[in-house]
RNA sequence: GCUGAUGUGGUGGAAUGGCAGACACCGGGGACUUAAAAUCCCCUGCCCUGACCGGCGUGCGGGUUCGAGUCCCGCCAUCAGCACCA
């Protein structure tokens, strides 16, 4: 073929993308007849850094599944939208006093627009975004949906508080003690907060995950987040006050064994007796040292246990009637349980160290260990435990110990979670304002229905109030309202929700982003959920996971969605790493602006490389001079034009390479193995070169390949050849030959005694039953085996041969 | 400490228990060129050798097997998540 342009990325890019966006060609098809896919990537915040690699890596995986089904007849929902409520918009708008509406809808338009530059095959008619008011009138929805629903309370509790932010925290937002947000040290404060009761959900949380494709790693992570415990409630009468101590345990089969109990610094128990405790400005002085302890101090200090003597406090084992002494330490936490525990020092190794500290009895119950040494964990014959004796493991004596308790009305059978309730509310501007009403007759109520969305109104200055108030408190305008129940005058809450409301949801409203009567119709749902692909990013699992998974159920129990999971399939991929190994930062000044290597290599190149830079999972370093290789690679394709040849159909010499290629990658791209994929592509290019010709059919195969990966190249390359009659992105996926697959010789390793000593040619149908006359006969086989004996011959068609002498 | 994952050339990484290092990067050599770039071809795990032959090699130590990067047991290291959770 003569007269082949050179490859110019610029002009091709923006000539297919301008095309795609006239054509509409990504849009999801309004019909219901063809079998569907409903493929998700986490949509971005659209922060002013404008996009990362990162964000190309996590997009291009299901870029290339969609593309591929688009072409294997499905209807495709490939959605994406902007995360746009959050903290760095209003730290922004505060900074320069400007909008941060404003700010948003810039930097969503520059989003929008670098990922049109990618090309990515998303359907942008049905774009959507959390701050926009069609949007969070259906947020608010279902806010009032948990609040009916009774999913919604407010308590007063020690809460996560940032002190940088002005913000309290949920527990999933401060993990390790860090705000999320600007990784200052989080304190604990007393405050009022509304909660969602995501407790109610853990079971179904847990019970939920048997249902769902998704990778081990995470389904772990969110079981540990749960941490569900079965185990009991048991009470402890305190000598001279009415009130019992209701401690948490998991192992009431060592209530023989109870020698102290311990309460949390915190415990109200403490203040509602403080005059039976003698040393009570001891105790206050404990108390005060904790609370002045950072997380920091607090999980270093674990050797280390302090804590300090109830005097005038002694509690009474209920099994038992021994008295026993009480302490309070904060080893002990308030959030767990009941704030209070029954310390074994024989069995459980923290209890052991705080009872050597403090001179405390250490009784064993159960055989097996030298509590000499340390506390004894594991299973036994039970001793010294009355009734129990006759048990010689924890189940049975367990179980025995639960029922004892439940008869004699000392206790019962209990589950805990290590998950907590949701803390829901900031005191912020840039969130859904929380659609509720407090009225001094009424008490709390719902914002109507017919009122939402209730709109975040304008403000003067968005700096959080010092007094813990969101700057909507100023808003008198916006505060005082009459009380939708009664009609008396009343006043509006005027904290806003978290980040994480707007996408605990969003999957919901691709699938009918229009629809003003209801979050989206039945029929649609019905048609397009749930998500069959869903793919994102680990540091999510513990929170946009679980939460909109969470939501999710809530909705499939009140009847609005039609399955009890949102996601069928999830899968995460690995980040990318600066060139030096180490995390992509500004200040380490290693971050690789995605649209510099557009300008430079191209889309296309992009694409390739972040897809072949390694295991799509994995953590992988950027690499500069790959990316031209991947360049080269393109380049070697787009030159393939020139050894074109006129022939028709796959030449026999090649058809096993191009068949081939055609399995391998259709079967890696659904592993999401694309570096594979791309690796075996790369090989029939080699192959390709090495004949130094190829045939229409052979190019045009490779091209439908390389076509999710590439696409503006290989349109192009079909436009100039003409090789397949209208767009390559409508095409049908291509299909190998079976028969093709299978050469009548194949190259085997002819080992002895497991070492490769020679390589020879047999024909593939070879049987096992002639396989040792068929060697034996052979020259070389024989010279290998010299004056040796064969006592025994491996043979693995087409692999290898092993003679064992 | 618990849970999950990972450990393979100078680098990123391939390998249903069956020829370790596919594919690519870097490096070396050659062709083309006045020259350079680009391109094309060849070499490229380590040791020995002029070359062949050979030996050693998948974090470490054992084991199972005709055969182990892959399976089992025990360590070490790294990453991620959880963590005084009773």
């Amino acid at each position: 073929m003569s007269n082949i342009p050179p490859y110019n990325p610029m002009e091709i890019e923006s000539k297919w993308q301008q095309h795609w966006e006239e054509d509409q060609s990504f849009a999801a098809e309004a019909s219901h007849e063809k079998p569907k896919f409903y493929a998700l990537v986490e949509f971005p915040y659209p922060s002013g850094a404008g996009m990362h690699v990162g964000h190309i890596k996590a997009y291009s995986g299901l870029e290339v599944v969609a593309r591929k089904r688009r072409m294997q007849g499905y209807n495709v929902l490939f959605p994406m939208g902007f995360d746009s409520f959050g903290l760095p918009a209003e730290n922004y708008a505060i900074k320069t006093n400007t909008h941060p509406h404003i700010i948003t809808t810039k930097n969503e338009n520059h989003f929008r627009n670098q990922l049109k530059k990618i090309g990515f095959s998303f359907d942008w008619s049905r774009e959507i975004s959390t701050s926009r008011p069609d949007y969070y009138k259906w947020t608010q929805w279902i806010f009032l949906k948990l609040f009916e629903n009774n999913l919604v309370f407010r308590a007063k509790t020690l809460v996560n508080y940032c002190p940088h932010c002005k913000v309290v925290l949920s527990n999933e937002d401060s993990q390790g003690g860090k705000c999320d947000v600007c990784h200052s040290d989080v304190v604990q404060l007393p405050k009022d907060v509304w909660y969602l009761r995501i407790t109610e959900y853990a079971d179904k949380l847990l019970e939920g995950l048997d249902t769902v494709e998704y990778p081990e790693s995470i389904k772990q992570q969110q079981v540990t987040w749960i941490g569900r415990s079965t185990g009991a409630f048991v009470n402890f009468a305190i000598d001279g006050i009415p009130e019992k101590l209701e401690i948490y345990t998991t192992r009431p089969d060592t209530l023989f064994g109870v020698t102290f109990m311990v309460m949390a610094p915190e415990h109200p128990l403490l203040d509602q007796y403080r005059e039976k405790i003698s040393n009570w400005s001891e105790v206050e002085k404990y108390r005060d040292e904790c609370a002045r302890k950072t997380e920091f101090e607090r999980t270093q200090l674990v050797k280390d246990k302090t804590g300090v003597r109830l005097e005038g406090f002694e509690a009474i084992n209920p099994v038992n009637g021994k008295k026993i002494p009480v302490f309070i330490a904060d080893y002990v936490m308030m959030g767990y349980g009941t704030g209070a525990i029954m310390a074994v020092p024989a069995h459980d190794q923290r209890d052991y160290e705080f009872a050597k500290k403090f001179g405390v009895d250490i009784i064993e119950v159960i055989k097996g260990g030298d509590i000499g040494e340390c506390a004894y964990t594991g299973d036994g014959a039970m001793i010294n435990s009355d009734f129990l004796n006759v048990y010689d493991n924890k189940k049975a004596s367990i179980a025995a110990m639960l029922e004892y308790l439940e008869e004699k009305g000392l206790g019962h059978k209990g589950i805990q979670y290590k998950m907590k309730d949701w803390a829901f509310n900031r005191q912020r501007y840039w969130g859904e304002p929380i659609p509720l009403v407090h009225c001094p007759s009424c008490g709390t109520v719902g914002v109507p229905y017919d009122q939402l969305p209730l709109k975040l109104p304008d403000v003067e200055n968005f700096e959080p109030g010092t007094d813990g108030q969101s700057p909507l408190a100023r808003i008198d305008s916006f505060v005082n309202c009459t009380c939708p129940r009664c009609g008396g005058s009343a006043k509006r809450e005027t904290d806003t929700m978290p980040q994480w409301a707007g996408s605990s949801w969003y999957f919901l409203r691709f699938v009918d982003p229009h629809n003003d009567q209801a979050f989206a119709s039945k029929d649609e749902m019905k048609y397009w959920m749930p998500v069959d692909w869903y793919n994102g990013g680990m540091e999510h699992v513990t929170r946009h996971l679980l939460y909109s998974r969470f939501w999710h159920r809530f909705l499939y129990d009140i009847g609005e969605v039609n399955t009890p999971e949102p996601y069928a399939k999830r899968s995460y991929q690995g980040l990318i790493l600066g060139s030096d190994g180490e995390k992509m930062s500004k200040s380490k000044g290693n971050v690789v602006d995605p649209l510099d290597i557009v300008s430079q290599y191209g889309a296309d190149t992009l694409r390739l490389y972040v897809l072949f830079m390694g295991d799509y999972t994995a953590a992988a370093p950027w690499n500069d001079d790959a990316v031209k290789g991947c360049k080269r690679f393109l380049d070697r394709i787009w030159r393939l034009m020139e050894m074109l040849s006129d022939e028709k159909g796959i030449s026999a010499d090649l058809a096993f390479d191009v068949n081939s290629c055609i399995k391998k990658v259709s079967e890696d791209y659904e592993k999401m193995k694309y570096n594979t994929a791309i690796a075996a592509m790369m090989t029939l290019v080699n192959t390709f070169y090495a004949k130094g010709s190829v045939t229409r059919d052979e190019l045009r195969a490779l091209i439908l390949l390389l076509n999710p990966v590439a696409p503006h190249i290989t349109e192009e390359i079909n436009v100039l050849c003409g090789l397949n009659e209208g767009e390559l992105l409508r095409a049908a996926w291509p299909t190998y030959d079976e028969s093709a697959l299978v050469k009548e010789m194949v190259e085997m390793a002819l080992q002895v005694n497991g070492k490769v000593r020679g390589r020879i040619q047999v024909p593939t149908d070879l049987k096992q039953e002639d396989a040792q006359e068929y060697f034996l006969g052979r020259e070389e086989v024989r010279k290998l085996i010299g004056d040796k004996t064969m006592r025994k011959l491996i043979f693995v068609p087409g692999r290898l041969i092993n003679i064992v002498c």
